[in-house]
RNA sequence: GGGUGAUUAGCUCAGUUGGUUUAGAGCGCAUGCUUGACAGGCAUGAGGUCACUGGUUCGAAUCCAGUAUCACCCACCA
């Protein structure tokens, strides 16, 4: 016998490999339509959580799907070497076992970084393999192998030929921990709570005249070279041509004027630091002033600081506070909210720093992207993401793509003197060295190559185009390319989804994709972000363990719009392994069935299947819109609902042949043709449970498996036995309820009675009809009565008056109370559709099927309070 | 400062271009069930002025404007 509950543990991981050992999960190009996807990849070394689990379930139910539809369905798979991170992992590791990365040369470092990828690299892609994911593993990229290593190289290249790259010296955001330069976008701004020091410096050539100026960060006044105040300041007008002592280092700088002060802020004074600001730096180079870099790479003080060389920026703060204190210096402190800018990666807080960095110039890249994404060519769901889009693009900044790190590629630029080149190979540049500076003697020893690797995203925004080795030959890439879509959380638009739609158009002059499917980022209970730094987010593989692949799949889509945030609650994954559970039992009441060739089909089970076909056909249809719309969650639970309540708690209830006897066999293969047909359109999204149960419920030949059935076709849908169900199952529950109330055991068989009206005979004649009511209700006999007798229980269905008996006495108070309450909701009812009708414009202007629906309440509602009337009048 | 979105049952959310008599689901809650598939289950039930104020319309949870609260994104505030 089978087992009461369904166990995951058993099945997944054997019909996994089966999938694999079929090599369904492979695509090759072929004449069918062909769907494909490209995952985003996930940091190499990296572990599957939430975000992962969600977005790839999600790419999953789509590839699943279309490949039951027929088409070609390619899911390719990968990794990001995520330079920034990895190497932190790697630095810190090496730190453990007592190596500083700068005692070890670039190579013996890369030799470690490598060594790290191989042990840790490739876990989340197993992980993936957990979920159940399709993913084409035959065809799994690195952005780092030697195909896409190219392919970044070469694009670099190809971008400065085209004159869309250069390199400048700017102040950019610094990684004092990374020690590196991060783009705009990799650093995440958040408002903290610091204190606001308001610092006096000395009037040179004064006894006791002072300015006092405002700063968050005393550290910076050693490099001090200025201080500034708006020229419409009546405050300071007295300050004309004068200068001031910085504190500490004793320095005279000058005042200076300039609008960029705001005169409502702090005291209206403000400290120039060019060094160390942006906007100090801006008003510098207007003033001409001098540039003291007071801070090292590490974040700790510079020489040029002159006190606490070698402190931490954080310590050298607390020192400064201290001595400025004693020296008289402070005015006041207050608390401040403002801005925080931390890395992404490192989450410490980023300085702002002067340096020589290589950047995009996006200003030539914006156009024709920004047109494809508003004009739906790439289409984005939710729409709302247009704008955000729409406006980052429009106010696009250079990228900056170098960073002082060596896990990544290599900038392909060499420097000689003050010529640099810029080639694939340190040959090819050595040639242009030569040319350009027309000595022939320059050896390769003479150029040297940059420092710098690559950004990241610098790799990924071609990934739509480099795992089909696009940048070598287009075989490939002409029938994958487009892929269909792209599933990505909205947090990475900028970072990857509008630089690969940018990139397409640069080097296919298409787009990447169809579609963009933005998902919701996966928050915990209390609405924050789940983090590895703050310990809320579950154990990904545990919840697998506890619920199931398909019970976690479950959990994680059942309430994901797209777009927005999604509450993770284990609840989700309970109800899924729940789900699955349900379906197994369904398995095991039509397994236990004894089965009977030669009994005629009854009227109930004919009017069930028939009924149940139209459901599913109608459920087919609902599907068909939810996808087109990425409504997932909608699918699902739709499928869900048709499953659980249509099929187990009634179709399986109304055919389920009496205690002893047999189902017919005619009932039986249909009722396996619908179980099979809920499988395949379940598959996609639990597809091990899905999979199990496909092949229980018949007999299969090899090779007919769940995952390559095909979608149902959907038919035509018989709206009135829909109609006429739904009256039945109203009627059911009504029974149940009159036996709950009255205490009745559901084993008491009942007499049923419905009044006559017009349509009375034509119910109780249906047989079908009739005779399931008489089964899920209990009843003894139905039949057709002109008057309703005295002492009788009442209740009404539609515009359909039942009546029962009941061995008890009844509450006629209560009972009057109640009718009277329903009459006076169906009198309002009444008034208002009357209301309604009588308005001219309504019936001249509403469409005239809804003046017929009108019409219909109308009379309906007329006849439900006939009946209510009657009944009150017989209760007296 | 600029922008986007949200506000529907105790909680988390659906509600598909305005019209299905009574606005749905899951969880939670209440009552009763060892019902020959399932207690990971079954049956029944309670619970909502659709944030507020106006407007458009024959008709508004749905469209428009404003208000309030919240969330998020972007941007130079020392």
């Amino acid at each position: 016998m089978i087992s009461k509950h369904y166990s995951p543990k058993d099945t997944e991981s054997r019909w996994y490999q089966h999938w694999m050992d079929k090599n369904y999960f492979h695509s090759t190009p072929d004449d069918r339509e062909p769907y494909s996807i490209v995952i985003p990849p996930p940091n190499v070394t990296g572990v599957l959580h939430m975000g992962h689990m969600l977005n790839n379930t999600i790419q999953d139910i789509l590839i699943r799907k279309a490949r039951l539809e027929g088409k070609n369905a390619c899911w390719v798979p990968g990794t990001d070497h995520a330079s920034i991170a990895t190497e932190a992992k790697v630095v810190r590791m090496l730190r453990e076992k007592g190596i500083r990365k700068a005692d070890l040369t670039r190579d013996e470092f890369m030799e470690h970084a490598w060594g790290w990828k191989e042990k840790y690299g490739g876990i989340i892609l197993e992980q993936l393999k957990r979920l159940g994911a399709s993913c084409d593993w035959e065809r799994t990229a690195f952005t780092m192998d030697e195909t896409r290593y190219k392919a970044v190289i070469e694009v670099f290249v190809d971008l400065y030929r085209k004159g869309k790259l250069y390199r400048d010296y700017r102040m950019v955001n610094w990684d004092p921990e990374a020690q590196t330069v991060l783009s705009n976008e990799e650093v995440l701004y958040a408002e903290e709570k610091s204190s606001l020091y308001h610092v006096r410096y000395k009037i040179e050539g004064t006894a006791d005249e002072w300015v006092t100026i405002a700063t968050t960060r005393p550290e910076t006044i050693l490099g001090d070279t200025a201080v500034a105040v708006n020229p419409d300041d009546e405050r300071y007008a007295h300050l004309q041509g004068k200068r001031v002592i910085v504190p500490k280092v004793n320095r005279s700088v000058p005042i200076v004027f300039d609008k960029y002060v705001d005169m409502e802020f702090g005291t209206g004074c403000l400290k120039i630091t060019p060094a160390h600001d942006p906007n100090d730096y801006d008003i510098g180079k207007k003033h001409d002033l001098e540039v003291i870099d007071t801070l090292n790479d590490n974040g700790t003080l510079s020489e040029a600081a002159q006190f606490y060389v070698g402190e931490d920026r954080f310590k050298a703060r607390k020192l400064i506070i201290k001595d400025l204190e004693e020296a008289g210096h402070i005015v006041k402190v207050e608390e401040h909210m403002h801005n925080v800018g931390r890395s992404e990666r490192t989450s410490v807080v980023v300085e702002p720093k002067l340096s020589l960095q290589w950047y995009v110039d996006m200003q030539q890249l914006v156009e024709p992207s920004l047109g494809a994404v508003m004009e739906d060519t790439v289409e984005f769901f939710p729409k709302k993401f247009k704008n955000t889009f729409n406006y980052w693009m429009s106010n696009i900044r250079d990228w900056c793509i170098s960073r002082q790190l060596w896990w990544g590629q290599r900038i392909p630029a060499w420097y000689y003197e003050e010529g640099v080149f810029v080639a694939e190979t340190a040959e090819e540049a050595l040639g242009l060295a030569k040319k350009e500076t027309g000595n022939d003697n320059l050896t390769l020893d003479d150029l040297k190559q940059d420092e710098d690797v690559l950004d990241t995203w610098f790799s990924s925004w071609l990934w739509p185009i480099s795992v089909f080795n696009g940048f070598e030959t287009d075989e490939e890439l002409k029938y994958y390319y487009p892929t269909s879509v792209l599933v990505t959380g909205w947090d990475i638009i900028f970072l990857w989804v509008a630089r690969m739609i940018m990139s397409g158009y640069e080097w296919q002059g298409e787009r990447p994709f169809d579609h963009v499917y933005f998902t919701g980022m996966v928050r915990d209970k209390q609405r924050r972000k789940m983090s590895k730094s703050l310990g809320n987010s579950p154990d990904a593989l545990e919840l697998i363990d506890r619920f199931g692949a398909d019970g976690v799949r479950f959990g994680m889509l059942s309430s994901s719009p797209a777009g927005g945030d999604l509450l993770f609650d284990e609840k989700l994954c309970e109800e899924g392994r729940n789900f699955c559970n349900k379906i197994w039992n369904g398995l095991r009441l039509i397994k236990s069935f004894s089965l009977s060739e030669d009994t005629e089909t009854p009227d109930g089970n004919i009017a069930a299947s028939r009924w149940f076909e139209s459901r599913l056909n109608q459920v087919l249809e609902e599907l068909n819109s939810n996808f087109q719309e990425y409504r997932l969650s909608e699918a699902l639970i739709t499928i869900k609902r048709l499953i659980w309540d249509d099929f187990c708690s009634w179709y399986l209830e109304m055919i389920k042949p009496p205690y002893g006897e047999s189902l017919d066999s005619a009932t039986y293969e249909k009722t396996i043709e619908f179980f099979g047909k809920l499988m395949t359109i379940l598959h996609p999204f639990m597809p091990f449970v899905t999979e199990e149960v496909w092949h229980l419920l018949e007999e299969r030949n090899s090779g007919e498996d769940c995952i390559i059935s095909s979608w149902p076709k959907g038919g035509s849908i018989n709206k009135a036995i829909i109609k006429n169900i739904e009256l039945s199952k109203d009627i059911v529950s009504k029974i149940r309820y009159l036996r709950a109330k009255n205490e009745l055991s559901p084993k008491e068989a009942l007499p049923l009675s419905i009044q006559k009206s017009e349509t009375s005979s034509e119910f109780v004649n249906d047989k079908g009809i009739s005779s399931i009511i008489l089964k899920l209700a209990n009843i003894t006999d139905f039949s057709e009565s002109a008057t309703t007798p005295e002492g009788s229980t009442t209740f009404l269905s539609g515009t359909e008056k039942f009546f029962t008996q009941i061995d008890k006495e009844i509450d006629i108070e209560a009972e009057r109370a109640k009718i009277e309450e329903e009459l006076k909701r169906a009198r309002g009812f009444l008034i208002g559709v009357q209301k309604k009708l009588e308005n001219e414009r309504f019936v001249q202007n509403a469409p005239a099927a809804v003046v017929e629906k009108e019409k219909q309440k109308l009379a309906d509602g007329t006849a439900r309070i006939k009946i209510l009337e009657e009944s009150l009048e017989n209760l007296k």
